[in-house]
DNA sequence: TTCTCGATTAACCATAAGGTTAAATTAGCA
DNA sequence: TGCTAATTTAACCTTATGGTTAATCGAGAA
């Protein structure tokens, strides 16, 4: 998990997965749209391959790159445990609720019911 | 962007949105479980802070933390959109499974031809 | 055999992460 | 006038990132 977000910190790397989307890309044409070397570009493919978010295959002399998404649903449900926290009603009820209670207490009032 | 994942690459940091979704938390209180120092405490409270996952309320000698989901929501999207490259997965494994084909083909490409 | 060329490895540099210990900050309290 | 206690800042260490250039690899082509 570590990896997967660790992958993801990075603009470049996310552009990558995008144009990966679009198909599969050598490393060469993974680097060219940001104009860096083909070392930087191949260090940034390790780190998605690390993730896992990056088959590579190679073909003669190209390493042919397609994206491997499904390590990203374990990410895409981590997030989204918060999700009741900024899709508003929820939240703004919770926040109503909270600033109406003064005992603040270090209970935990934010979570359970709501 | 950058900063939300980063903040995210952290198993401390992500345990302590989870401790902060139950309630408002002191550094001290986000350190404990953890076993680790203030110092280390408070350095990634300032990094949740930076990714503005973190708001920060001094009550006195404590600083009391709050979770500030909103900008997970970009987050959550931009892995969303790859949704239906793991969920395509699962349907072609649905298919595979259903059909009960002969061809024996056990490499599920998230298809596209691109 | 030798050339070519996409990619990797090696070596290096600067900066950031994640942790430590020791010292400074700070506002109430005795 | 201090004392206390939660945090921060400062200084330091080790490892990881993100980039570079130079050298190496490997298999098809000439």
């Amino acid at each position: 998990m570590d990896d997967i977000f660790q992958a993801l910190s990075d603009a470049t790397r996310r552009q990558m997965l995008r144009d990966l989307a679009q198909g599969e890309r050598t490393i060469g044409q993974l680097a060219q749209p940001h104009g860096m070397s083909l070392v930087a570009a191949s260090k940034h493919v390790k780190m998605l391959e690390r993730a896992g978010l990056l088959r590579r295959e190679i073909r003669w002399r190209s390493h042919v790159c397609h994206l491997q998404a499904a390590p990203l649903a374990a990410a895409y449900a981590e997030i989204g445990a918060y999700e009741r926290f900024w899709t508003g009603a929820l939240d703004r009820l919770d926040q109503l609720l909270r600033d109406e209670d003064s005992t603040s207490e270090t209970s935990p009032k934010h979570g359970d019911t709501a």
